[in-house]
DNA sequence: AACTAACCGAGACGGTACGTCTCGTCTTCGC
DNA sequence: GCGAAGACGAGACGTACCGTCTCGGTTAGTT
């Protein structure tokens, strides 16, 4: 049984408070937007979601667990669009990734900090990859995949390697700059290199 | 005047000691390649360089502007390559990058954690900033508009997305990957994708 | 509520460790016996009773605090004799400052550090005051009354002022002599001067 | 040669300087005043004096040797006087005794911080018996000396216990009372109770 | 209805490190 | 060589959090 798991009504005695651990994640998802990982304590959790510190080890194992979770709902998950158009199919996802930065956190420069915060950890760069990169690179591997099939991307492209090119850029462009990203800061200016990299041989 | 400026003999007084500031500085980048950033303490380097916590804070003004300075002598100046071929200008400076991660540190995991770690705070990122990718940037688009000039790289590309990409997916490589970075996980993989990007028109 | 005031059953938490408590007042009083008032820290105690230094400070609210409480062990509240003979009586409890000087402490000379140490602050002064001079001064006080009213003492007598001469040359036999109080030292000298005195007018 | 003998002038150099020197005592002796043997420390004394710190540890040996020679000149030597009436002589030298505290030190309140302050170390409290009692010793026991050859004192007096009292009782007075030692408060109250002991049998 | 197991909050526990302070000494320059 | 300025190693200060432990008091689901 996961240690968060607190749901599950197997076992006996007094469940645990739905209410205390909404209450923690929410604390922590606020802590973490206006001061970061750097700035998140768990009494500094425990004190504003009015929760003892027990009650947060009881249902996290860890600091980076908690976050782990709390980040989960920041980088929620995706759906991956299908029209049809592979180009298309990939400006959505990728502005979606844009989205994500500036809208989940209404801060965008907290997202900057959040995601700096999280490679201060093996465990919570694997909160990363696991919440944020892995969703958003199956759902461009899978466009680029159908693309391929329908002829609107050369299929002689090596897929994993652009990926990481553009994922790479994308938390590049997040961490180094001041300001928030933008379409224009960012896939505007990738697009006609990889284009020219993806862009079907005629 | 800067708080490390122990050289300039203007003002009165005892003299900074060179002979503690090189030791503190030492001892910061010891502990640094071994613990990272996040395992590195003052009381730490002050035991470690057998000094007192005052004389470090005499130096630097915080630990921050400590860990910047011990991180300048790792990821080192570089010089810029000019073969006459830009293409294999351009491979030595991307390799280059790969040995710093490798080999300035002694431990390939190393650089890793140190690299995760100064993104903790803005200070520490605009270390790395400055100390590492400038330098590597300058020279690159150096290299790059030598070859544009020599007709070695075709002359429509825009250079700094350009460099974004591949810094980016450095960065990224280096972060996201359980193993020390390589040629083959890194250059060579990016290498088609950019090089279609790159390659004059005929 | 006192800060110190561990039993106290009405607030939530774990209670205050007794044994804690308790370790941190040994610890102190032997550092007081051993190296005075001067050479406490509050590190030492907590290195010497294994304990963290957060717990003193949350029993006591400073050192003088912790000073006070543990020199109130070493000079402990005293019963009032009552032989029928004031002079007796009076020798019993002039004895027992005497005593306390040379046995609560084990070392004689460890006494005088500490009261010089209790002249450092006008708190600690006020604890020596509190704890050592009034309740031996309200015994003399009701000694001499009854020496009194027996006709032991003669009724003329200004006691308040008395108190202070045999008081002050106590206090000042043991800061100003090398070697531990005696009652050939002290008490036997000053003896003749004060009876007559005391001694009743026939 | 003693360390504070800056006026000896066989050595070559510089000689030092007795400006620096005049001015050392005086902020000693001010600070002393005002925060007490307590508040004292040679960075401040060496502030206040507009002087190095190396320049008085190189008059001085030690804090310690620094406030012993400041409260010299607080607590200065006394003349004997000698009127032929022993019991006036007396008082006044015990009247002189609360002039130095009421007086030297501007303020009363100071008197009694700085005396506290000598039991810090037996070093000063060395100073003390050296600069302040020792003097007024040996002048009581000079004047009961005479009084008792012209037979104004008792003859079988023993001499030195007396000293003890009174000393004894002035300094407790002065420690332990919150506001300054008045003739009242301290000589009119022993007189009865050591006239009796002194008074000539007749 | 009583029992019992696991929860809850509050807050104490032993620790580590922080950045500041002052100690008495040491080291340089310029008079 | 003295005097000033100020750096030096040392070590205590009181504070903030860590992750754990210990209370009295809930809150279910068994018996």
């Amino acid at each position: 049984m996961k240690i968060s798991d607190y749901t599950s009504r197997k076992r006996p005695g007094r469940p645990r408070s739905k209410r205390s651990h909404q209450a923690i994640l929410t604390a922590t998802r606020e802590i973490l937007v206006e001061f970061g990982v750097h700035g998140l304590s768990i009494e500094g959790v425990a004190e504003k979601a009015g929760v003892g510190k027990t009650t947060i080890y009881r249902h996290w194992k860890s600091k980076e667990d908690l976050i782990a979770e709390a980040f989960g709902s920041i980088a929620h998950e995706i759906e991956i669009p299908d029209t049809g158009n592979a180009i298309n199919d990939l400006t959505t996802v990728l502005n979606g990734m844009i989205e994500v930065a500036n809208d989940a956190t209404q801060s965008p420069a907290a997202f900057k900090k959040i995601l700096a915060g999280l490679m201060e950890s093996p465990a919570l760069l694997n909160v990363y990859k696991k919440q944020f990169i892995v969703p958003r690179r199956n759902a461009l591997k899978q466009i680029i995949e159908k693309g391929i099939d329908r002829g609107q991307i050369r299929k002689d492209i090596d897929i994993d390697p652009l990926i990481d090119i553009v994922g790479g850029s994308y938390f590049y462009t997040v961490l180094m700059n001041d300001k928030p990203v933008t379409v224009d800061d960012w896939l505007e200016r990738i697009k006609p290199i990889i284009m020219d990299g993806i862009a079907p041989n005629e």
